[in-house]
DNA sequence: ACCTGAACACCGTTCAAGT
DNA sequence: ACCTGAACACCGTTCAAGT
């Protein structure tokens, strides 16, 4: 009926020169990554947000890799100014601040979450390095108290990967509804039936009601526990 | 020069009926992703790989998403059969045998690692629960041990955190050659440059030669101990 | 009931331009 | 120097058949 039958693609005007460059390109990423997510983000997409041609993407970063090593490097840099420097007075307190912190930030913000934990393969040295500031204060710190820089590198990889890893599970549980702990989960699932097969499992969690801050905490203060164990044991035999 | 210079497309004889199943296109899709990678593994490689055509995959399983769901529950079950169920005298024992198991066996299987650790989205409860009839038992010989059965599974839980996540970054250290641990790994990044801005980690990578073994059982090892300061206060306080 | 190729919508990327 | 559409190889999936 309408005047024009004919396929009209909706031509886009073309962009003058120097009206695009690469902070424009990723702050798009960013905001695209947040309105859907970043799994879903590609190249069509980000290009037609952006208000210009796919291929144009590719003067500025070589490929989706390249940008997606960008946005990585990018959100390590926002995560660090999120974070605030380890300041407690005692080691303990500085590792629960930093740890809670750590785990708090990328539970409220998917997209950076999804950068620093999950899609590793794109974490640039560039990147580590700025956030790693933070960490060098509280490994500082660790050793002040009395722990030797080796155990406090080691106190600090293992606290990282478990919260990393509490994150990386908060995500995928994200995907199915909300966020469950693992207790809830796990009732859910033993309801689906053979429970009768698990007695232990069946009575741990009708007696828990932890959620998952709990069980982040529990985590964090048992690895803390382990740690004034290590340093009471140096107190006890002052040669070593 | 060939008699035949038109193009050709090496044609398939159609498959008799019947000569196709699910079973035999899974065991197809583990050869495949052994042979190369899960994240390489597509439908159209596969129905290569078995020799039959694309959408043939189809009755069997109505989506990629169906076929790894597949995929995932089979691999729970081959990690459950390489499992030893937990049997050691004492609870510590117990954990230490059950977790080092937990990890080796995932690290010596990538591609069954993928599917545990990596692809979470892809995990159904089928697969969760026959796995978890060791995490029965490890459980119950924790609540003999003393530990309430809240406690047990927050233990299980934060220590199934650790594992995984030291799998997971296992994985994806692969990817860029050999695996290092974190302090190796964190020399290597301290070397690009800035490392005089951080002298507390270049201090400690510095005196650190621990290998990635070594910064698991460190992990593991802190666990335990924190767990055995709950069970000693707890023989301090009776009461509760 | 089971197996199939053609076709579709989408993906990342390259090429050969336009300005 | 910067921006672009057409085209390519590949992806998962649907459809309308063949047997």
């Amino acid at each position: 009926m309408s005047s024009n039958d004919e396929a009209e693609p909706a031509k886009r005007q073309r962009r003058r020169r120097g009206s695009i460059n690469a902070e424009h390109i990723l702050a798009g990423a960013f905001a695209l990554s947040r309105e859907d997510s970043l799994d879903n983000l590609t190249m069509l997409r980000l290009a037609d947000h952006l208000d210009i041609g796919v291929t144009s993407l590719y003067w500025y970063y070589r490929s989706k890799d390249e940008l997606f090593e960008a946005m990585s490097t990018e959100a390590f840099r926002i995560f660090y100014e999120r974070m605030t420097p380890p300041e407690a007075e005692h080691w303990d307190d500085a590792l629960r601040q930093y740890f809670r912190e750590f785990r708090s930030i990328l539970k409220d913000d998917p997209v950076i979450c999804d950068l620093v934990v999950v899609r590793v393969e794109y974490i640039r040295p560039e990147g580590l390095i700025v956030f790693m500031r933070h960490a060098d204060r509280l490994l500082a710190k660790l050793v002040g108290a009395g722990f030797t820089p080796a155990e406090a590198l080691q106190a600090y990889n293992a606290l990282s990967i478990f919260v990393r890893g509490s994150n990386f599970i908060d995500r995928s549980r994200e995907a199915g509804g909300h966020v469950q702990g693992f207790a809830a989960d796990l009732k859910r699932t033993l309801g689906a039936g053979e429970a009768e097969t698990l007695p232990a499992l069946t009575a741990a969690v009708s007696a828990s009601d932890a959620s998952v801050d709990d069980e982040f905490e529990f985590g964090l203060e048992n690895a803390i526990r382990g740690l004034r164990a290590v340093l009471a044991d140096k107190a006890a035999r002052p040669s070593a």
